[in-house]
DNA sequence: TATTCACCCTACCAACCGGTAGGTAGGCAC
DNA sequence: GTGCCTACCTACCGGTTGGTAGGGTGAATA
């Protein structure tokens, strides 16, 4: 097992700095592969004294998805609400994930992750964490192909490729780091995401 | 723990039998959720005989990614050997990879999963899956575009792209196909796969 | 016939897991 | 003071893990 680097941000409480360190460890190691002794050591208390404030390990993974979850739906309501202009709706909602991918890679990565172990559970109706997103870009697709504005396909089909690009390239960043030069990747940071902006605005904006 | 269902091809001696389980119980559960036991019980032997085989869990990973790998790369070569035509050697790759990851799905979770896992070993130079596959289709693409068939693009971004949102889409899918009715399941599949070849042209063929 | 060897087994191990029992120290209310 | 709370601790539990030791068996080899 890894040792965990420990969470120095003394200025919150051990619950939340529980709930970084935990977040940090699952989306590194999965589910099976954290314990929570490993997170416990991490914020300098031990194993009990983390159980004292989430009583299982179930309920700490729970708690920090549900913190992952939360957070995600707040963003996508802050960039619905920026603009009437479909296009610029479409441009907004793509970089508020993008913001949200590019910042919290650990959330990003956590939540495929839960995909690939729990589909059943990730899968809980309104539970999954693309769902909101997904539903409320279809309207907005739809919207604008009734006004012309967008061109004729399949908004999911469309969507679901844009989204996993996008959320695919984030997860595979570390692995990426790695294989180029520094300078390479950061040019590749910056030709993706305007290779993705292209795709976007030729395939579906008129 | 999930019980494994046997595996049930007797004509295959036991090595191959462990691996086919390992490769469907990894691809699940990942590398700490899985148990060398319960693979060992898929095939019907004890675990002291499976490490007979495989002389440890890592060993027994280790070929697992092996044989997918030599897999993979055999299935690139066939691609690339179908045509002289550029736009129809792209068309041949993607499919390829299309192939396989709908005949594989184990193993294409399974590559993903390393890389969250294990960046920095998923990474190792000319050991990391896709390399290959990237290297062989960015060739292509700057053969296409100097012979004036392909628009101007950086090959890598867009190559990432495409090629992330198949395989975001295919390690989606368990969780899709409990969201979806049956038929829009059905449907999904057909449309994705027909949008981003639409990317495909669109973006990239003159 | 004697020996080797691949294959599978039972029995066992130390290490680690998630979780519990029970106790201590300090803050706050009365 | 007494009582009660939160936060943390040490010590321990049963169960599971990856891995080892060593024995049996049957087919090939010498």
């Amino acid at each position: 097992m890894t040792k965990l680097k420990s969470v120095k941000t003394p200025e919150l409480d051990t619950k939340s700095r529980i709930l970084q360190a935990a977040l940090e460890a699952f989306s590194q190691s999965g589910f099976y592969g954290t314990s929570i002794n490993s997170v416990a050591e991490a914020v300098n208390i031990k194993k009990p004294s983390l159980l004292h404030h989430f009583s299982s390990k179930e309920k700490l993974y729970g708690a920090v998805l549900e913190s992952i979850s939360t957070r995600l739906l707040s963003e996508l309501e802050a960039a619905m609400a920026s603009s009437e202009d479909e296009k610029q709706q479409m441009l907004n909602v793509m970089d508020s994930f993008y913001r949200w991918n590019k910042e919290c890679p650990n959330e990003t990565v956590l939540l495929l992750r839960e995909m690939l172990d729990n589909p059943q559970r990730a899968a809980t109706a309104h539970n999954w964490y693309l769902a909101p997103w997904l539903e409320r870009l279809v309207e907005l697709i739809r919207r604008g192909q009734q006004n012309g504005r967008f061109h004729e396909l399949e908004p999911m089909a469309f969507l679901y490729n844009i989204i996993g690009a996008q959320h695919y390239f984030v997860v595979s960043l570390p692995t990426l780091k790695q294989i180029l030069s520094a300078s390479d990747f950061k040019a590749l940071l910056k030709q993706q995401r305007q290779e993705l902006k292209s795709l976007i605005e030729l395939r579906l904006f008129k």
